[in-house]
DNA sequence: AATGCGTGGTA
DNA sequence: TTACCAAGCAT
């Protein structure tokens, strides 16, 4: 079973959005800046920061050029910000030793920090129009459901998902990338998790789950991480203590955001572990680079 | 392989 | 309201 590329394709040159990112005049470290930033993060959320990163920091040498702790502030509330931190790095390696130029290929842009599986293959398929199997969550959960007829996906292996992949690309590069951007972009619009429109499908016709009945999912349940009383949320609070101010801040004034010393102390030597955060001479916290 | 890592919108 | 979900990566 496979995806009839015709009537994905189509359907994408309809309905597939505008991004920023997508246009033909975007350059690929434009590209790598939207996927890091798309890392579990909503592309409403991210397209107001990527404008303004772009505008402030076109090429890679420019991010190298600033701090770390501007970047971090810039990065704002995207969330999991240690990618800001793995961003300045690639970047920084980027000018370095690739002349400022986002290498193409994947074994070199996996070498980078903050670049993975998803990402490297993402780069290389949406900035340069290679041939490349590019698997997120979307189109592992159109995959599970056209091709394998389950009602979501199992969990993620990268070995699998990418062979899963690679047995229905188109061989030819500029028709292999549109057709993975066309994918992702049919699992988040229509192949959706919580409510797919299986109405407005153009792969409804071939679909392997819709012709099993819609089965529900069998797989074993994946669990949610909860968010409140975690250490993620009591870090967050911490660096935003710092993002909401310009210079370095005092110990009291981060005791302020949550009542338990212990988990508190915990998340902030986490923090100046990450490099997200630095001590000063004497004693206060500062993002890194700014004191 | 399982877990930790932010944040906010939506149903 | 709570629970789910969002273009993953590193360890």
């Amino acid at each position: 079973m496979s995806i009839d590329e015709g009537a994905l394709l189509s359907w994408f040159d309809t309905h597939g959005r505008d991004l920023p990112w997508r246009e033909p005049e975007c350059t690929a470290w434009g590209v790598l800046v939207s996927e890091i930033m798309l890392q579990q993060t909503p592309v409403a959320r991210v397209r107001p920061i990527w404008l303004a990163w772009m505008a402030r920091w076109p090429r890679p040498s420019d991010l190298a050029a600033s701090s770390q702790g501007e970047v971090v502030r810039a990065w704002g509330k995207l969330g999991y910000p240690r990618r800001a931190l793995r961003l300045h790095a690639a970047a920084t390696a980027i000018a370095a030793e690739h002349g400022d130029l986002v290498p193409s290929d994947v074994d070199t842009l996996l070498a980078l920090p903050g670049i993975g599986a998803y990402t490297a293959r993402a780069v290389t398929a949406f900035a340069y129009g290679r041939r490349a199997p590019v698997v997120d969550i979307n189109v592992r959960r159109v995959v599970a459901r056209a091709v394998h007829g389950s009602g979501e996906a199992g969990p993620a292996s990268t070995t699998r998902d990418l062979a899963d992949v690679e047995a229905f690309l188109p061989a030819e590069d500029g028709r292999a990338a549109r057709f993975s951007a066309a994918l992702m972009e049919l699992g988040a619009l229509v192949c959706t998790a919580r409510t797919p429109r299986c109405a407005d499908c153009p792969v409804y016709g071939d679909c392997a789950w819709q012709r099993a009945g819609r089965p529900a999912y069998a797989g074993p349940v994946k669990q949610v991480q909860r968010f409140a009383g975690t250490d993620r949320q009591v870090r967050g609070l911490l660096l935003d203590v710092l993002r909401g101010t310009e210079g370095p801040v005092d110990r009291a004034a981060l005791d302020l955001v949550w009542p338990q010393a212990g988990q508190r102390d915990r998340c902030l030597d986490s923090l100046l572990v990450d490099g997200l955060l630095e001590q000063t001479g004497d004693g206060r916290f500062a993002l890194p680079g700014e004191h």
